[in-house]
DNA sequence: GATGAATGAGCTTTCATTCAT
DNA sequence: AATGAATGAAAGCTCATTCAT
């Protein structure tokens, strides 16, 4: 009779604390041993839930990005039509970062490792969270541009842009050190890629106000 | 009698091999050894030159950088006016990256490792980078603005928005394998900011044009 | 109401599980945990039998000389004469190195493990079968001598001499990857030796049929 | 201008310290640590001349069967005739087997391990020392039956039992905790073979003084 | 009795850096 | 200036053994 303890409850709760160190000092920086220290386990033990280093490195991505994903899925469901959905994801996407800005400079080092790594699982994982955010977003555009709020645009390639407009604009956040608001930047991006897409009507209503924004920038 | 032989140029010498090799391996599974051989030199010698892997590493990145920002300070240069100077950033930025598809991966890996390291040297290099594309895009869009072409805009916002997106769509085209021309995928992105920013009568002008391009995509 | 099983038959089960899995990986590569798979038993329960790897290496190696030594017991119990004693164990010695070639190499592990333990019963696990085979080339040896057919000899050093030869011989066997028979190898040997001890009337009596074979080889 | 350093001294002065450790403490209880200290190099140094410590167990094993080759070949080229080479040879055996006493059960561990791995190079290692012991012997085998001091015999069978018995005696010498003289139970061994052998005019002249020894034992 | 989750000592191997030549 | 032999700290991973259930 084996003691009552949750695997999958432990697993987590070594993927957490894995997280804390590799966000800390970064994988290659961090050893086995000080995640063990922090798990308050044995070294050994984290061999009986991940193989390698590398399997609990994606696990701590995986993670990560399950919670980023399943944050903005909710956020947008609960939202009643699509504007509002352009700013639950916007909000979803600035909160989550903010969130976890510690965390922030690991997804370049996973990235990087991604592209390095003989082993495939790393740029799937990359890859699912692209998707979703693409499908998401290619939705977003269609109901836009249907609800006449947008003009005609190919949608797959107005969603790549915003995923990538989004990295972006977090990437020069983290490498300032932080040092503009994270949400005064998306807004403002917004209301450029807002003025761009607008359909005539929208935009008569909406001008002045987007006007005024770039203006003030961040 | 020693050879005659310029001290800077041996140095540029490494530094050139030094960056096939990490762009090859990724700067932790490059060895000394790897980068000596490539370079017909002996181990020793590269600490002639380099006090550490570290300050290599930041030698890669500054040449790869410096190339990078004569590369559009030239083209920039030779413009008559404003709005092909926007064409020229754009193909420089193309062109560049493009060219050194191969040492992509290493920019995160760079990047990463500056916010990592006590060492400030590696983000001031990237500071003067950001600072110097800041510059020439606030100068740009002033002109832009001045000259009637672009509403009015928060220059430096602005400014700091285009590189994050440059940033953005480099990123995905490198996570994606580079499975899109990254050429389209900047014009796309010129066409919807254009759109954003282009003041009525400039709007007038070139908005069939630029319709027909957001609907066209990548 | 626990199951009723024979402690011993447990015992002696997991013992032969792990004969199989030392025979294929040798020692040292053998894992607890591949036995314990292997004999589809919990890793904990080998050590309710076995307090450490070691002893059940020794109760492998027991085994396998316990099953050894009551089959030439057996065949030699069954001779009526000294002639077809030595026949039968000739015989005996070849039927089970051939029927365990594969647990051959670990023979020789176990050998070097005893040269080096500091457990002392190893070395009295050698001896006893050591003592058993010379018991028995002595008493032999003195059958023929006293029967006439060989000529007056030490029988302790020339039991010895047998079984030295008997491990010389399976030790070239599994050396050069069992490439020769192994009964002609020893009958070869037997021809050798009986012409060396044959009485002058007996080595009349088979010269001409020894002397062939000495020809012939293997 | 690198140090004046023989790298082939040094590397033979590792091999000597490595196959002291080993011959202690056996291959699997060496650490590489061990060898570096009694050596008094830094652990390092030794996979400067070592690609693995397999390698190096192969490097200790080489050096001594290829001592034992050069004295072997040394002692027989010395010898006049076909009979003294007998002689040399199982001196020259006697000699090398107990000068390095210590060292014998290492022999087994390599034989085991040479079973095991998949480095071919091992057992290759253990054919050219038989290869070279089975030429000898056939060589002399016809020299003896040539010069009418053997009867007919098979030259390749009857060099390799000779090579098996020598390993079987070795054998139990070392596994009887070197409890005999080892120059006896050769003799012995000797004197077995050597009236089995013998044409008839040359046991004539040495059956009595072979008989006597034959009683005597070891 | 049976189990397997937990453990940590201990291993081989790597590689940036040094420094005598 | 150039070299490469020497170094040893360090790290990922293994696995025999324990013990709570």
């Amino acid at each position: 009779m084996p003691a009552i303890v949750d695997k999958q409850a432990k697993r987590r709760d070594i993927v957490k604390h894995a997280a804390d160190v590799f966000a800390r000092s970064g994988y290659h920086e961090s050893k086995m041993q000080d995640i063990a220290t922090v798990a308050d386990i044995g070294k050994g033990t984290i061999y009986e839930y991940f193989r390698t280093k590398e399997q609990l490195f994606l696990a701590v991505y995986d993670a990560w990005m399950s919670d980023y994903e399943s944050l903005i899925r909710e956020r947008v469901d609960a939202c009643p039509d699509a504007m509002s959905k352009v700013d639950a994801i916007r909000d979803s996407a600035v909160e989550f970062y903010e969130s976890r800005a510690e965390q922030a400079p690991l997804l370049l080092e996973f990235w990087a490792h991604a592209l390095r790594t003989d082993n495939p699982a790393f740029l799937e994982r990359i890859t699912r969270t692209r998707t979703f955010l693409r499908d998401l977003g290619m939705n977003l555009t269609r109901e836009l541009v249907d609800a006449g709020w947008f003009t005609e645009v190919d949608a797959r390639a107005f969603a790549d842009l915003e995923a990538g407009i989004s990295d972006g604009v977090f990437l020069a956040w983290v490498l300032e050190g932080r040092s503009f608001p994270l949400d005064k930047a998306f807004t403002f991006r917004q209301s450029v890629i807002g003025l761009g897409l607008l359909a005539p009507d929208a935009r008569a209503l909406l001008s002045e106000k987007l006007g005024s924004k770039l203006k003030r920038g961040m």
